[in-house]
DNA sequence: CCCAATAAATGCAACAACTCAACTTTTGTA
DNA sequence: TACAAAAGTTGAGTTGTTGCATTTATTGGG
């Protein structure tokens, strides 16, 4: 989805051939499947159509994609992992609600509502009831990813309501921001409070 | 879903014979599923089968249920209802926190663990993918609503993030304690903090 | 350099969920 | 009794998704 919105830095691990025609098809019938659910609405558009468009069979196109939602989110796991790389990677000093602050800052709020494409993006998912679903139950995953990060990164137990309320509030903040006059403003708010009740919590153990 | 696990009181409007039937058939269906899922499982009965076993074709039992899961959860508008009337039709000077434990602790802890047709049909949601998603954006559905009555109940703007926030703990709560040793106790205790915090935010405004 | 192991991609057919349009039966009502 | 609306049936279609046998391309090793 909408790539080079972001910078994608390449992994320090360059691919084989192999891994690079595979990403390219993968990447191929994303964009296909992208252009066409936007032209035309996403339920309208079917599966053998943008096979077809991105000039693969259906039945690679979900080797790629295991579900027709999925290639909307194609992105999903790379967001997931930079999502946990901010927190297992931060700065040495700082803490995890700032971290998450920066990411959100960083990856959550690239021109929130002045990128056309972003807008379009967005109109897509809200107004397709299977892709709202979709997105909630994906955001969900990666709030269950983040607290287990954060337990470890904390060395709290795996089971502590603290860390999922942190995922939780950490990943609702941007979402919840998007409606303020100052979306960024109302970001690191959010967090001020965040950083705060965490880090009471950290010292009175 | 269980009939008779609760009481059930019988609306005050007594039906006609159409519409007795009409629910007698929905009724027929959503026995037949349950039975035929907890014996093989969700995936492995098709729906065809369900239809053949409640002596009803296909179509009609999409008439009374839009997609297959909503025959697991063929209660959900009857307790949706039931949700939103325990706020709406409270006894005078009770607070919606108080109504909202009382409702969870009548409906939503009946038998927690107990009753082995209760947790089979917990065993089933949980174990299978496509019904957990399911319940989760109904959950999603019902708080949504109950937000909206919070908000009309106390005269604060439909969009004030406290109602939000009072339906999603109310709903949360009954599962967050299923956990504990005494699950009872634990909601009210939870709930406990809810009122607090609720009164006090009503006060000062 | 070739060879075998491996992995990606294909074509086609099938299944299961779901829809649609035309038609029959049942029911509430005048 | 007559009639309109609602419930149910029938059968054929569309669409997402999978299985299977087959082909093509890449890789690492002798």
């Amino acid at each position: 989805m909408l790539a080079g919105m972001t910078d994608t830095e390449t992994g320090p691990v360059p691919m084989g051939r192999r891994e690079r025609k595979k990403a390219a098809t993968r990447q191929a019938i994303a964009d296909a499947a992208l252009r066409l659910f936007l032209e035309r609405g996403y339920d309208a558009v079917g599966i053998r159509e943008i096979a077809d468009a991105a000039d693969v069979s259906t039945t690679t196109l979900f080797k790629h994609f295991p579900v027709k939602e999925a290639l909307v989110f194609d992105e999903d796991a790379d967001q997931e992992a930079r999502l946990l790389a901010a927190v297992r990677e931060r700065p040495e000093g700082q803490s995890i609600p700032a971290a998450l602050r920066e990411h959100a800052l960083r990856y959550r709020m690239a021109a929130a509502g002045a990128d056309a494409r972003f807008t379009a993006f967005f109109d897509l998912v809200n107004s397709t009831p299977a892709l709202r679903d979709y997105a909630q139950n994906m955001w969900l995953r990666h709030t269950a990813a983040l607290a287990q990060v954060i337990a470890e990164e904390s060395e709290l137990p795996a089971d502590d309501p603290a860390c999922a309320a942190l995922a939780h509030f950490a990943l609702e903040a941007p979402r919840a921001a998007r409606g303020h006059g100052d979306p960024r403003e109302a970001v690191i708010r959010a967090f001020e409070v965040l950083e705060n009740g965490w880090c009471a919590l950290a010292d009175h153990r």
